[in-house]
DNA sequence: CTTGCGCCTGTAGTTCCTACAGACCGTAGG
DNA sequence: CCTACGGTCTGTAGGAACTACAGGCGCAAG
């Protein structure tokens, strides 16, 4: 981190003429909300970026396919927990490709189970679906189902 | 709500006479957390139970039934507002079958796109893992990737 | 020079739980 | 009959993962 200050006062000009990203850009590069990466940043999700002389965040390409991963993962039930562990960011980070592996397959196996449990679930709403008669009448296999 | 108060005096005498849950009882068969049941309550997922003289709640296997979908769908990602649609809880209540059928349907798209999701970073994470050489260096294909 | 936009910080609110504290109750043991 | 203890009750606080807002600063254009 230390060995970063030694770019730092790249940073003192304005950044647009250095193609970083300010926040905002981030933002809508990938879709995510404004304060999330802050939060991020806090969480130890996103590493603490460079600041311009007035103390104003920026970001680059990586950051950019960094958070996306991240965003992807999210939406698919890993938890904070879990993306730090694939990113290999906490102190007691990853060592070995063996271990990294081993983490891999651990997140495939729940991923793995969640694909069963949904495609369980595709299969009781369609054939539930399937048999309503589309009436009006408040009668309906789907909700006698559910609520016996 | 008021009719079910013909029944309330049977629910004077010890329920275990009658077959009836506590709340304990209604946690060890759907596996859901003791507290849990009790913000369904109050969240109206579940609905206001009966009481024992004592003002103990009491449940029936009806009440394990719609606990145990609950909480199937709440794995699955659906929101207490999703399942309270489902259910058909909410005070604007769902009418005709075609309602349900068109509800059921939208949820039905739901899983489908998490599905493929999923699916997605299934081939993702199958791929990297695959990619590992099981060595006990710090190269590795999957942290590289995620890296840059 | 002043208006306004974007960024900064800290903090409060949201959802969905989970856990605890303090009180009450009712059954089993002595 | 009385006590002990396990289970229940209520309200409330805490945690994860955001999301939003308020108050302040700074730059750049009109």
């Amino acid at each position: 981190m230390s060995m970063a200050a030694l770019h730092e006062t790249a940073t003192r000009n304005d950044m647009r003429r250095t193609g970083a990203l300010r926040r905002a850009d981030l933002a809508r590069a990938t879709g995510c909300n404004l304060e999330t990466i802050r939060y991020y940043e806090t969480a130890g999700i996103l590493p603490t970026p460079a600041r311009t002389d007035a103390g104003h965040r920026t970001y680059d390409a990586a950051d950019v396919k960094r958070l996306r991963f991240v965003l992807r993962a999210r939406e698919l039930g890993f938890s904070l927990e879990d993306i730090r562990g694939l990113l290999g960011l906490g102190d007691g980070a990853l060592r070995s490709c063996a271990e990294v592996r081993d983490k891999t397959e651990v997140h495939l196996a729940d991923v793995r189970a969640k694909i069963a449990d949904l495609q369980r679930i595709e299969a009781v709403l369609s054939r539930t679906a399937a048999l309503c008669s589309g009436g009006d009448l408040p009668e309906c296999p789907v909700l006698d189902s559910l609520r016996h």
